[in-house]
DNA sequence: GGATGACTTGATATAGTATAACATTTGCAC
DNA sequence: GTGCAAATGTTATACTATATCAAGTCATCC
């Protein structure tokens, strides 16, 4: 157990059960998880926090990986449209996602001072949709991102 | 009148009523509504869309305004930072605020095909807060982002 | 009026993020 | 094994944003 996102958790279950929803996902709609998109997405579900396409590229280049861009980019793309990963918009970046197998809209709680992200639920998802059909728009996929302070760093706040 | 966002109205209105918002909420906090910001946001307005940092650049570029980067991301720190103008995150993209005044948490409706963006407002964030608050996060800005196919599109897409 | 300090602008350079384009290889269906 | 679609390799380039430091503006205080 070690301290990841907001809190404690089995970190090696997590990192297991994220390739292995991902396997399964592939496994079951036919898609090809191949070697690069997997190595990603470990990284991904290692690291357990947001990353930029260029942080993982320089891991892939330590370990003697073919590295230009688009290798990574074309991996995230694949990650993230399948599901496996998310885009973090308001910081560039990538995460692995933490409720992989459900069919969810995620919701991101964004640290300001330690760009610390969490995955959680969206509790609103039919209400926006409604919305926004009253003005004819059809919405097919909704992002939510939340940025404030974390529990960590307003301890450290209220501290000093 | 002419067709913008996902419907009519009198633009003229709302370009003249977004200048006013802004000069009183200025004046109103003793902020500088200098030369560069106000032309960056009559710009947002007169066009009434989402636009690149570079997209205004070359407009003011073509004017004979002094044009480097710096001019415009300075200026659109100021307009975001005062909510004047939005940053929508999907798109890298400026957009002028439609309810400037008003306290609010934009929803951003952005359709995947023509890029329009609409902004409406948010019908959830107390239960958001409530949900952050039970993890001890505190949520001080949220970002709201519907991706999907605006009624014209719809339209247009149907007909083939 | 001149000194002070906060804020704003000018200007150059550079950092950071992402995609275009095209050749080549791989996996799979027939 | 032929043919096709998907995936990868590789090079180059486009797009987005910030760092830095010098110079100018504006209000305030003495
Ligand atoms: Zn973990
Ligand atoms: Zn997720
Ligand atoms: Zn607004
Ligand atoms: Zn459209």
């Amino acid at each position: 157990m070690q301290t990841v996102g907001f809190g404690q958790h089995d970190h090696a279950a997590c990192v297991g059960g994220g390739m292995k929803a991902a396997e399964d996902a592939c496994e079951a709609q036919g898609l090809r998880l191949t070697k690069g998109r997997r190595r990603v997405l470990e990284i991904l579900l290692q690291e357990h926090r947001a990353m930029g396409a260029y942080d993982i590229l320089g891991m892939l280049s330590d370990e003697g990986f073919a590295a230009q861009p688009p290798v990574v980019y074309r991996a995230l793309d694949f990650l993230v449209a399948n599901g496996f990963a998310h885009k973090i918009q308001k910081l560039n970046a990538y995460i692995a996602c933490a409720h992989p197998g459900d069919s969810h809209t995620p919701v991101f709680l964004i640290c300001r001072e330690c760009e610390t992200v969490a995955e959680t639920a969206a509790p609103l998802q039919s209400t926006l949709g409604e919305v926004a059909e009253k003005i004819g728009f059809k919405i097919e996929n909704t992002i939510v991102e939340a940025e404030g302070m974390c529990p960590t760093c307003r301890d450290t706040e209220t501290a000093v």
